[in-house]
DNA sequence: AATGAATGAGCTTTCATTCAT
DNA sequence: CATGAATGAAAGCTCATTCAT
């Protein structure tokens, strides 16, 4: 017997469909490089439909950026919280952030494609994206809690920072072909991206830590 | 009657022509986002002389990368040899390479077109592009000096330490579109970037400083 | 539970508002220049609503056609009718004329598609519209009533004269553009409309009235 | 031996080509009526020629436009200045005017699709069309010789009087369609034309002469 | 009676490339 | 060396119509 539902699924089940092509052929060779024939082709679905669901290329492109970014959001933050330390909490941010690029290939990608063409598909709209990053308001407040229990280093720029953590870890998956080829590595890996990972934690947590008090001259900031 | 200097001159001006308007569009809007057409009417040439010149579109766009590749090698390196220490020297060769990624936005947008299009169009032809880097030999050499000398810390990861260089260094360029809008911070302004390179190197040497004698025997050396 | 009535009341209505979005629509640009889909969103209702009362786009354009053509036989006549003298009646017959194309420009516009598209939508079905025109009969009248008085030259050849007649009134409204645009005049000026219509009375009677006797200076124009 | 001109006489005559068929299709069946496919179709060139010359359909439009309008200046008016007195010579230029339409029915009909779409396509360049009209200047001079001489009526209003010519000549043209088959007449006969014709131009002398002084009955009109 | 989903053919236009000179 | 004409394929999009409910 045929509920209402049906309808609804078929509906939005086609819908979904042309939303889970887009993304993954988008992600893959950009907005020029995708033709809505081939999006209707691995969605199996009539072109007409990419009009009919989303009005044009353009806005399919944007529906499909909107889905990838919001998975920033479902992310489980619950680890990071129950850290003990804003040291341990950090660590956890930052191994939840490089994970999700690592499992998210389509977020790094469809946020390079979108960056390169300088936010055309995203200005129009005004959705700030990033402003909703939840990773922000947590990093701010980890941070700022390190300083105040004297863990970390009471001079921290902390925009620039985040913009070092986010650097450290979005290169590993931005530039994976360049780099592999260049330096002969395998960035892919899991052994190297276990060590990557750690690296980075180690690197940071010398950069922001409070310096140990007895023998603090020697580390003199802002020399030259 | 022409001479055949005017003739080259004439030939290889089309040529240039070519190539500037090529490396102008292609690292706006990357291989896809170009036509052949806007390319010619840019550079006011024949159509078919994209053919004559280079033979393909393809070929044309390899051309660009290559000759913007290129500029890497064409960096002045006389003041990083001249630093007197090894921290002097890397800090001139982080310098050297913001600037340059600065100063070369089409070399960054290239780069990066190239690695989304995971290197389709160098990889034919085997053109180890990184490989070449020069920055790549230098920072090696620079680091071991400065680990032989005592200066850095001796348990540093070569080619990991490189990665976290260049993406502290590339971030700032590369997302400069959706970092600015997502912090709400002008990444172009040159206080800001002067900022930038500032809070990397203060953030680098932290990293990799060895650590002050004194409380040393903690960090237990030896390895490598 | 919706009485029968209002279930009517609503479906007519749906109807109605299609053939009144048709006419509008047809009237300013043609049944090529139209689509469906414009229709119904003008009309606001459900697309397949056009199929499930027209059948079809061809039957829709032919029912806006029947609607306007319909609108000739609603035009009141009693002033005609009451007309002393054949001249006066055909005054009276010319000025509604004039009037009835100038208050139903769709009317005007959807003859002229129509024999654009040669009859093309029309032909099928044999519905002769002109020939249930009403005008024809009361002007073939009136004439014939005139030339037995003596009023009207004998000689006339009443198609002919219908046909001048029709040219003078309807290309006022037909070619108002052109005519506009070349001449510098605006013919949708009521004041220029009203001396146009004065011009045509003027110019037909010189031309279908009979020659004075002998001296019958009392020909004198311009009497009304 | 190839001369230069073969090279512009084959790009030229594909030009032409495509043009003469846009002149046909078009006067056939209005803008929208007509698609690209079918002119190519009927020029027997590539499509993409169509946008290589003229840059898009609606040009080609435009273009189609022009050269029928142009051939207004071509007519030959010899006759007409050969003509004794404003009498003849308005008649001759009467008989160019309905000769001309009846020879060039792709003028009647574009300019009728051009009136319908509201001059959409004329209007954006500013090509007053009209205002070239030879015939305009001409019909003005006749005119005028003719008031001074005594032989029209001094109270002629000289631009709805062009208006009324044009009307009866053009109706004949454009509702050839509706009036044939509402008068059950065939307006296409050569005998019917002719007969229009006279009529015409009877009803306009009619219209415009001046009324005998005070006893010509002689003017009288008895021919028939 | 009314709806929104779905369709395949066709629309105007652009693509990278080659030909003829 | 350089040009403009020419091409077939494919691009993004719209068409009138039908299906399923």
């Amino acid at each position: 017997m045929a509920s209402p539902k049906v309808v609804q699924r078929n509906a939005s089940r086609t819908r979904n469909r042309l939303l889970q092509a887009a993304i993954r052929l988008f992600a893959a060779r950009g907005y020029h490089g995708v033709s809505v024939d081939e999006v209707v082709a691995v969605a199996r679905v009539n072109k007409r439909m990419v009009y009919h669901y989303f009005g044009s290329k353009q806005e399919l492109f944007r529906a499909a950026l909107r889905q990838v970014y919001g998975r920033l959001e479902t992310v489980e933050f619950h680890a990071v919280e129950r850290g003990s330390s804003p040291r341990e909490r950090l660590t956890r941010l930052l191994e939840s952030y490089f994970e999700f690029l690592d499992h998210n290939p389509e977020f790094t990608r469809l946020l390079q494609w979108e960056n390169l063409e300088k936010g055309e598909h995203i200005r129009k709209r005004k959705e700030a994206v990033l402003t909703k990053n939840p990773f922000l308001e947590r990093f701010r407040q980890i941070v700022e809690g390190g300083i105040e229990s004297g863990e970390f280093r009471p001079d921290i720029n902390i925009p620039h920072l985040l913009i070092h953590l986010i650097g450290l870890c979005f290169i590993y998956h931005s530039n994976r072909f360049s780099l592999s080829q260049g330096l002969n590595m395998d960035l892919g890996d899991p052994k190297v991206k276990a060590q990557a990972l750690a690296q980075v934690l180690q690197f940071v947590f010398k950069g922001i830590s409070s310096p140990p008090p007895a023998a603090r001259p020697a580390l003199a900031v802002g020399e030259r």
